[in-house]
DNA sequence: GAATTCTCTGGGCAGGTTGCCCACCGGTGT
DNA sequence: ACACCGGTGGGCAACCTGCCCAGAGAATTC
């Protein structure tokens, strides 16, 4: 999928987003043509979405997070996704096996917020029951480079 | 904390990340200086963490992505942490209030490769317990467009 | 009201970078 | 032996960046 230079070319990327092609074969040691290249490839092939600005919820006031597992009545699916993603404090939504039916990521700008988020969320018909487990503690942010490390070693 | 002008240049850096601060002086219809001056106020109030690539797990063979919820022992809560840490298939934790201790997001190969990976996040003294959910689909992806938007106009 | 401060504007400048082109070379596979 | 592919090293004009400056408005402070 990719090999030592894409990888190398990734975790150069991820720690100094600054630096441009140019710098960045100058690191690696390889021609300039031959990053464009390599960016270009993994661009098309999707490896790398992009490179939009990190940012974060905290710094826009909105310091509390919490994931909430939805329980959804059946057949009403469509109906919920499409009213969670109406709802700007939901960051993403997943559909998921398990107890619940729907597990989702939302922001608040204080706990008390949170209710108020929650009761938006929840208050809609498809969705049966809901439970919030609140973050305390983030010891390891989202994160892909240890990911990409053990890809580009096979 | 954050204006319009603000909100309106992170949604123009999120849609189009390959422009540069005179192009997207031109859009919002201000001077360069004022865009780049936004753009340093944003990135030392920590509103923009940087510019680091999106890579799609995906893409790199990854396919499956899972959340688990752990059971902790009292007490083993740092050295748990830190066997996750050293995890590269575990892409996000957070200790968390409520059923569960901590919540993680897993990536793995394939359905049995994700067994695989459990057994290795598990398999650690400090767990009790886990719960695991597999996500089918994703309808609403990481974003922060929305929350940005209204941010700004308040 | 007046002074100060902050932000935005519009301009200029040298230097670096980009996107694009080319010829060449060493492996790989046919 | 041949063609193909990816990498190399070079050159070119156009563009952008980082940095500087003086001036205008608006808001804040005294």
């Amino acid at each position: 999928m990719i090999d030592r230079l894409d990888g190398r070319l990734i975790e150069l990327l991820a720690e100094e987003p600054r630096i441009g092609v140019l710098e960045a074969s100058r690191r690696l040691g390889v021609a300039r043509g031959t990053v464009q290249a390599r960016l270009d490839r993994l661009q098309s092939q999707g490896v790398i979405r992009g490179f939009g600005p990190e940012v974060d919820p905290a710094a826009l006031g909105y310091p509390v997070t919490a994931f909430a597992t939805l329980e959804i009545k059946q057949g009403q699916g469509a109906d919920v996704r499409e009213h969670l993603a109406g709802v700007p404090e939901v960051l993403e939504l997943h559909t998921t096996t398990g107890h619940g039916d729907m597990l989702c990521r939302l922001v608040a700008r204080s706990n008390a917020d949170l209710q108020r988020v929650i009761d938006r969320v929840v208050g809609f018909d498809g969705i049966v029951r809901a439970s919030t487990a609140i973050v305390m503690e983030n010891p390891v942010p989202l994160r892909i480079i240890p990911l990409v490390k053990q890809a580009s070693e096979d």
